[in-house]
RNA sequence: GGGGGGUUUCCCGAGCGGUCAAAGGGGUCAGACUGUAAAUCUGAUGGCAGCGCCUUCGCAGGUUCGAAUCCUGCACCCCCCA
């Protein structure tokens, strides 16, 4: 009979437990533990493929334990072979110390840093695997590393057998790598769980064996699924790329509206995943989006919890009232200031108002404001209907621009298609 | 070492002397429908000027009034026999 525990039961019920190395693992967790989760610093930001494991980690500490995020400076240098189909590009050393410090300023916003019982704590592997000689780590490490266990993980096998190819000794040694920061973590400081997505099972096992074989002290570790889209791919890849944490990358509105756009099928399991909504609001919505699907409640909330995680309340401000404009009537009676700070992330160009009074052509100004690649493209875009000025559709191909067609004193908010939008700053 | 096949527009893939800016599919973009969805349907898809010009069919030359299509050389890829 193991003792309940809510963090634990909180986790169950998200669906946020796949694999789990101990079943006394909820009685464990009514101790306060020190828990890690790391973090690939393949990027300067993080992306919405880490909010998971950042949320995850954030749930623990509100539950009274002790966060690490262990960024993986050293074994980004090696490439984690887990999930992946390719022997990895290896990232240069000043590259991986520019994406730590990027990474770091990121993690602020979601774990408490303060001083306390549960104080985060935020680690960098270089750190000690820097120190390291070759010789000691095969000595030390290598040696509790029977090579035909590593030969039977998942994610070893699927390389071999590949005839492509392959797997580098280099990605071959990544678990040891990996197991050994758990080691490490828990000589340091008293960490004894360590939680992954289910691609980590592997890695964690071998640092939670490497503990017993070295130290004979037990470690456990805890895995989620993937979160995947009901389609079965990754999320967060959108047309323009990935979806990135830093407001630099991507812009507040676009990653509200990433939000906004995932599938009904897909929300309730975001919204557990993600989001620290209690349980009966999530049914709540969940019901929402079954019985009225066109409202899309349950996007709408999930874009704004995630959206305040990620950039505050101005962000969610900024990006609400960016989407009732794009998404609204006709663009007018707006100042600049107003215009500039919801339009900011869009491609922008500036020309002259003598430009506009000799008259501009609306073709030429899509190809200025960036929105269309060739004259032709813009034309086509007029002539099929997809030509907006100040989302007013324009189908005249011979349109010209001319002072009334402001939205505010200097702006003209031309837009292609649904979505896509360009400004043109009179100057 | 010998023999054969290939390299086409974003991708796959037709084309085999003019009617080829190049079929078809995918992707992408736009429109209709919708819920800023999915599915579906329609249109567009080298550039510039609007029925004309310019740049494209691995690279470099050549034969032709005219080549993606023929010839020569070069590069890369694949297959078969040793």
């Amino acid at each position: 009979m193991t003792t309940p525990n809510p963090l634990y039961d909180d986790l169950q019920w998200r669906g946020l437990i796949y694999q789990s190395t101990d079943e006394q693992i909820p009685h464990i967790l009514n101790t306060p533990r020190t828990v890690y989760v790391g973090f690939d610093p393949t990027a300067d930001s993080l992306h919405i493929g880490s909010l998971l494991g950042l949320q995850v980690l954030r749930r623990f500490q509100q539950a009274g334990h002790r966060p690490v995020a262990l960024v993986g400076g050293a074994t980004g240098m090696i490439g984690d072979p887990s999930g992946k189909s390719d022997e990895r590009q290896l990232l240069s050393v000043d590259r991986l110390r520019e994406n730590v410090v990027g990474i770091e300023r990121q993690m602020r916003q979601f774990l408490d840093f303060d001083e306390g019982p549960c104080q985060a704590v935020l680690v960098n592997n270089f750190d000690w695997m820097r120190r390291f000689s070759f010789l000691d780590f095969l000595r030390d490490i290598g040696k509790n590393f029977p090579v035909n266990v590593m030969m039977s993980k998942e994610s070893v096998k699927n390389r071999i057998s590949r005839d492509g190819g392959g797997i580098s000794y280099t990605e071959f040694s990544y678990m040891l790598l990996q197991a050994y920061d758990f080691v490490h973590l828990q000589q340091e400081f008293d960490c004894s769980m360590q939680l992954g997505g289910s691609d980590q099972w592997g890695n964690i096992t071998a640092g939670i064996d490497l503990a017993r074989r070295l130290h004979g002290v037990q470690l456990y570790g805890l895995t989620w699924p993937l979160l995947l889209k009901s389609d079965g791919t990754k999320h967060g890849k959108t047309e323009g790329g990935s979806v990135w944490l830093s407001a630099e990358r991507t812009s507040p509105y676009k990653f509200y509206q990433y939000w906004i756009n995932v599938d009904d099928s897909d929300t309730a399991n975001c919204l557990k995943f993600l989001t620290e909504l209690d349980r009966e609001e999530i049914q709540d919505l969940e019901k929402q989006v079954a019985e009225s699907p066109e409202r899309n409640i349950g996007q709408r909330r999930l874009a704004e919890e995630l959206t305040r995680i990620v950039h505050g309340d101005a962000g969610v401000k900024l990006a609400q009232k960016a989407t009732e404009i794009m998404f609204g009537g006709e663009i007018g009676d707006l100042s600049d200031a107003t215009l500039l700070d919801i339009f900011s992330q869009l491609p922008s160009h500036q020309i002259d108002a003598q430009k506009l009074n000799d008259g501009l052509s609306l073709v030429e100004a899509f190809v200025l404001a960036g929105i269309a690649k060739s004259k032709g493209e813009a034309r086509r875009a007029v002539e099929q209907g997809g030509a907006y000025v100040n989302n007013r559709r324009v189908q005249d191909v011979n349109y010209e621009l001319t002072q009334n067609d402001l939205a505010s004193e200097s702006v003209v908010v031309l837009r292609r298609g649904k979505k896509s939008y360009g400004l043109l700053r009179i100057s």
